[in-house]
RNA sequence: GGGUCAGUGGCGCAAUCGGUAGCGCAAUGGACUUUUAAUCCAGUGGCUGUGGGUUCGAGUCCCACCUGACCCA
């Protein structure tokens, strides 16, 4: 078959040939390169130590200048210089053949050159593996963002704003883990191929399963399966993991990303608002050592308490008037026109009042931001509130006008929880596509008894971009979704 | 889905009003014993995203399509 890329590297295959016959299987290195530095922190200028260490990584540079040569080396801790000369290094014809990109195994002393550069004075060396391709402008790097998205992995030698920005979603989610498990809670897998889409409002991605003869969709929420297991007894449980949503893509939308989900069980809304706050607080402190960030550009304190209020309260100052779910529908209709919002005719007042806050209020929560007392008609799987039952007990929490997170005091009468699913039923007939599903297992579920519990969700690509400082959603996810492209 | 913008050697970028496609890096050959994006010299590398059109002549103007970015739904 055509290789296409094949006449962009016609002339280095020679040397290509040669590097894989070479090519070991196995490699020891003994140190990694950032720790060297800091452990020769001491070392004068010109001054040998007179250790010797073998390192390992991707030359990035190399200067070479007759019988020495410079070259910058850099494995996952970082950087550092190889220094090599002909005097001392073997095969140096050769190593000042490298390739920009090329892998190398370098054993040689610890020095530092006459100009205060920390070095590994080459004795001998390795090539490991040879590239082809070359990591773009060395100054400038990789711009095409095509280019940076399709192929991460020469990006992220490339950039190190990507490197930076994947390793603090690493660090996300390690903190986001670590904090739970220390809270007793218990890490669960619910499946992703699931009958009917559920557990939120979204559509699914269908797919089909060949022994069984049967359509499946890729879960758009985990929700319903977590609070099974808390009917079984899983007190605590959570789930981190891809969820799949058949939207479009944007700067702030990726159609596979991931979320938290968290059950507790004898916790209400407020319980769960403040362990969200905890554990958002604590990864901006194990990512950025601090909850005083700026989001592009701008100061943002996540040190709380973080404010509370109603989605009416936010609605009516966002309209200047007093609305609530008891406002007349006809009334809040024409409020919404007011902000070139035509309302759908199986929108009720809840739904109504639910969009005159995302058109006024929600663009304008910088600071984080609890949102609370969200009307029944949109929240079909929430619990009433206690003193009004036309709303629930749920909040959302906005940051730099975004939804972050969604949470709520569990819906447990399996009786409201069907007539629930029937409305939501009657909004798909109406022709909402994202109406949800029924769920027959799950209300024999709530049959056998859910108790107390709250449930949260986190959009943790979200909290990764506003922890990484980072604009769009595709800089934190390795290879975010691309139209295929098979040329 | 709609609008705006972009696509030029492997990478980063130029090209005035429509008039011979250039530069830097990489890669190739050469010089050079302390470089830091080393420097210097030489040669190589292009159907300007794809397909049509206008024109004596198109990277540049027009149409369609492909891919991406941003804004909107």
């Amino acid at each position: 078959m055509a290789h296409p890329a094949w006449p962009a590297y016609h002339s280095r295959t020679e040397r290509f040939i040669r590097s894989l016959v070479s090519q070991p299987y196995r490699f020891d290195h003994t140190h990694y390169c950032a720790p060297l530095i800091e452990q020769y922190a001491g070392l004068a200028d010109g001054e040998e130590s007179g250790a010797v260490v073998t390192v390992a990584g991707r030359v990035m540079l190399l200067r070479t200048q007759g019988k020495l040569a410079f070259g910058t080396m850099r494995d996952s801790s970082g950087e550092i210089q190889l220094f090599a000369l002909s005097a001392v290094t073997a095969e140096f014809d050769e190593f000042i053949k490298l390739h920009l990109g090329d892998w190398v195994g370098v054993t040689g002393e610890v020095v530092r050159t006459k100009r205060g550069e920390l070095s590994i004075k080459v004795a001998s060396w390795q090539l490991l593996a040879h590239a082809l391709q070359n990591f773009g402008d060395k100054w400038a790097g990789i711009n095409d963002p095509d280019t940076r998205y399709r192929h991460r992995e020469a990006d992220l030698w490339a950039n190190p704003e990507s490197r930076v920005a994947l390793r603090r979603r690493s660090e996300t989610l390690r903190s986001l883990r670590e904090h739970l498990h220390a809270a007793g809670c218990v890490e669960v897998e619910t499946p992703i191929l699931n009958a009917v889409p559920t557990g939120a409002a979204a559509r699914p991605f269908v797919t089909h399963h060949n022994a069984l003869d049967a359509e499946f969709v890729l879960r758009i929420a985990p929700e319903l399966w977590l609070k099974r297991l808390v009917v079984g007894g899983f007190e605590r449980v959570f789930e981190l993991g891809r969820v799949f949503r058949n939207e479009g893509i944007s700067p702030r939308h990726n159609p596979e990303f991931t979320g938290l989900e968290l059950y507790i069980a004898y916790f209400d809304y407020e319980d769960m608002m403040n362990l969200t706050e905890e554990l958002i607080r604590q990864a901006a402190l194990d990512v950025r050592g601090t909850t005083e960030l700026e989001y592009q550009g701008q100061p943002l304190s996540l040190a709380g308490p973080w404010a509370r209020r109603t989605m009416a309260e936010l609605a009516s100052e966002g309209v200047g008037e007093e609305v609530s779910v008891h406002t007349p529908r006809e009334h809040l209709v024409a409020l919404l026109a007011r902000h070139d919002v035509v309302a759908h005719d199986s929108w009720g007042p809840g739904r109504c009042l639910s969009e005159l806050f995302e058109a006024t209020a929600e663009a304008t929560l910088w600071a984080p931001t609890f949102v609370t007392e969200h009307p029944v008609e949109i929240s079909p799987l929430a619990r009433r509130h206690r003193l009004d039952p036309e709303l629930t007990e749920r909040f959302e929490l906005f940051c730099v006008g975004r939804e972050l997170a969604n949470g709520f005091s569990e819906l447990t009468d399996p009786v409201d929880q069907r007539e629930r699913f029937e409305d939501q039923a009657r909004l798909a007939a109406a022709g909402d596509d994202e109406a949800m599903g029924i769920d027959l297992d799950f209300i024999k579920a709530l049959e056998w008894g859910l108790p107390p519990t709250a449930g949260l969700g986190i959009g943790v690509d979200r909290l990764v971009m506003l922890l990484a400082d980072v604009p769009n959603i595709r800089e934190i996810i390795a290879f975010p979704t691309l139209k295929p492209r098979f040329d």
